[in-house]
DNA sequence: AGTTCCCTGAGG
DNA sequence: CCTCAGGGAACT
């Protein structure tokens, strides 16, 4: 599921793959994945070129001039840029062409230069695309209730936030507006790290455990996007490539298996609907 | 704070 | 056939 580190990991394969280029016609082949796009708005990207490829949180932003594309991947989703020829496959949502610059006058009979697609592909269509003024990127809803990067946060500002919030530590990491672009997976993996049982109320975390669960955060994140992320089912780079954190994974998905650090067996529980593997011995319940 | 829903493919 | 996976919005 892509969460930061495979966001991240788009976006670093998607930049070089896009920057500079010019966008075509859009097609879009399943209307429910446009959020709050009008058909004007897809009309209008034709011929603009793009100038920088960002992520906040789990969002993927590509700036176009003065249109921004918005995209979130939720769980199954892809931005892949293949060449325009490759074969589509029914979850194939939506294509826009892409091409090198257009030249002020064509060489009559010149080939056109060959053009490639950039392309959102999504078996489950949780995810989406929006396309907005890039000056309304700041205050789009998914982007301005988002809480502060992990890697880019202190540890004073980390603590200050957990101790404003009440809950879970689980619920609080996967919470977007509390620190965005932790998810599922990686939440179990920090927690696991920093030796703190998931459903530990956060006001009893002791300030030299919050620092450890702060180390931790940024190493695991740090890694896995060192690793190119965690290909568990459907995720690949903007080149298709798979990551290879899955081999690093400590707890995540290892329900039953001995734990790397003591052998008692990994559990498993359902917190807020979403699984969660933790060792029960090195993440005991205060 | 917990539940439901969206959606589809994989696995039982 | 049934159940499960899951981000996040919407709802209870």
């Amino acid at each position: 599921m892509p969460e930061l580190p495979e966001v991240e990991t788009v976006v670093r394969t998607l930049g070089p793959l896009v920057i500079g280029r010019v966008l075509g016609r859009a097609e879009v082949l399943c209307p429910k994945i446009l959020r709050q796009t009008p058909a004007a708005g897809l009309a209008e990207l034709a011929g603009r070129r793009v100038r920088s490829v960002r992520r906040r949180g789990k969002m993927i932003l590509i700036d176009c001039g003065d249109l921004g594309l918005v995209f979130h991947l939720k769980m199954t989703g892809q931005i892949l840029v293949v060449p325009a020829e490759a074969p589509r496959d029914k979850h194939t949502h939506l294509v826009i062409g892409l091409h090198d610059g257009v030249p002020r006058r064509r060489v009559a009979g010149a080939d056109a230069a060959a053009a490639d697609e950039l392309r959102f592909h999504d078996v489950r269509k949780f995810g989406f695309c929006r396309i907005c003024p890039s000056g309304e990127l700041a205050s789009a809803p998914e982007i301005a209730a988002l809480g502060p990067e992990p890697l880019e946060i202190g540890l004073e500002e980390f603590r200050a936030r957990l101790s404003r919030r009440r809950g879970r530590i689980k619920s609080l990491l996967l919470d977007q507006a509390v620190i965005a672009g932790i998810g599922n997976i990686y939440t179990d993996e920090i927690l696991f790290g920093a030796g703190i049982h998931p459903l530990t109320p956060v006001e009893r975390i002791r300030r030299p455990r919050i620092e450890a669960l702060f180390m931790e955060m940024r190493a695991v994140l740090e890694r896995a996007i060192d690793a190119k992320g965690t290909s568990i089912s459907d995720y690949v780079d903007a080149q298709g490539s798979p990551g290879g954190f899955q081999n690093l994974l400590r707890v995540y998905g290892r329900e039953g298996e001995p734990c790397i650090r003591c052998g008692t067996a990994i559990r498993r529980i359902v917190i807020g609907g979403r699984s969660s593997s933790f060792c029960p011995k090195c993440q005991r319940q205060r």
